[in-house]
DNA sequence: ATAAGGATGACTCTCATTCTCATTAACGCT
DNA sequence: AGCGTTAATGAGAATGAGAGTCATCCTTAT
């Protein structure tokens, strides 16, 4: 990963446009996301992986959600899963598993991205809403559970 | 709402096909939901309007969902939304407010519904993945709190 | 060097959701 | 109608992710 310096100080930019400060724990955790990346983790995941403990993990990842370096991936699993903002890796899409809750990355085709968001734009006007983003998620069954379970 | 009877015969059906009983809870349930159409209701709001106790509520909204009857909405919200499933109520995707977190639902036209299905399922067998369902939401402002705090 | 304010970490607290278990209600059968 | 089986109920306890507290440690700017 030759473009980490690049990174760390986009990060380091964003954290300190809003009066906070890129500390050791924070650089830990922003490298256990890059090194997964395309794989939003847990929380518990980044907890362990950047050695950090759960009150000081929990208070950073707001610290680094509020400063748009990381982004919460909500999922229908009980806890939270983290990735590095579109705005530092690109606008991208989810496969997620049902039956074991993996999450990767997926781009789609920039011309399904623009009838997406004109068709988007157009609906949300009629009902009256400012749209900021959308999300496209594909919801199934990945490679590894298929063969540990058979086609279900 | 005249097709009452209907859907209260599909859903003891979907409930006796897995040895569950229609109870007059599940039946309060259901029609908390069937009055909210288009709006997914929170878990409080569903416990205060069918005047359930907590535990059975829970426990009930498990029951209707495994038995295809409910579907548990995902929001960045720490709760979670109920609706009735898209088999009784067809295909559909939401506007999520991030500001309110109000969830409305909204239908896009069939030709892009299409294409969003013919090029996920191209991109998710390429990664190994057998593809469910998708999911397409819209986060933006709702158009009350456009209102009330000005344009963001 | 010093002051000011952010950051840290052990710990406590909250709150949605789940679990337990004793009791009750339904259903199917005779 | 009476019975037995099994699901459903509801009060309360337990769980677990995440947020808050506060005394202490570190950075950064002057
Ligand atoms: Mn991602
Ligand atoms: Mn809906
Ligand atoms: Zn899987
Ligand atoms: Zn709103």
């Amino acid at each position: 990963m030759p473009a980490s310096t690049e990174l760390h100080e986009a990060v380091a930019l964003r954290l300190r446009e809003i009066g906070h400060r890129y500390t050791a724990q924070r650089r830990a955790l922003v490298e256990a996301l890059a090194a997964a990346a395309g794989r939003p983790r847990s929380t518990s995941e980044l907890l362990e992986g950047a050695g950090v403990p759960q009150s000081s993990a929990y208070r950073n990842l707001a610290a680094l959600e509020q400063a748009g370096v990381v982004r919460r991936v909500v999922t229908d699993e009980e806890f939270a899963r983290y990735e590095l903002a579109e705005e530092l890796t690109g606008h991208h899409h989810h496969l997620i598993c049902s039956s074991c809750g993996r999450v990767e990355d997926v781009t789609v085709p920039p011309s399904l991205e623009r009838d997406v968001d004109r068709t988007l734009d157009r609906i949300a006007r009629r009902a009256g809403f400012a749209v900021v983003e959308h999300r496209l998620d594909l919801i199934g069954t990945c490679g590894g559970c298929a063969a540990r379970y058979g086609v279900r």
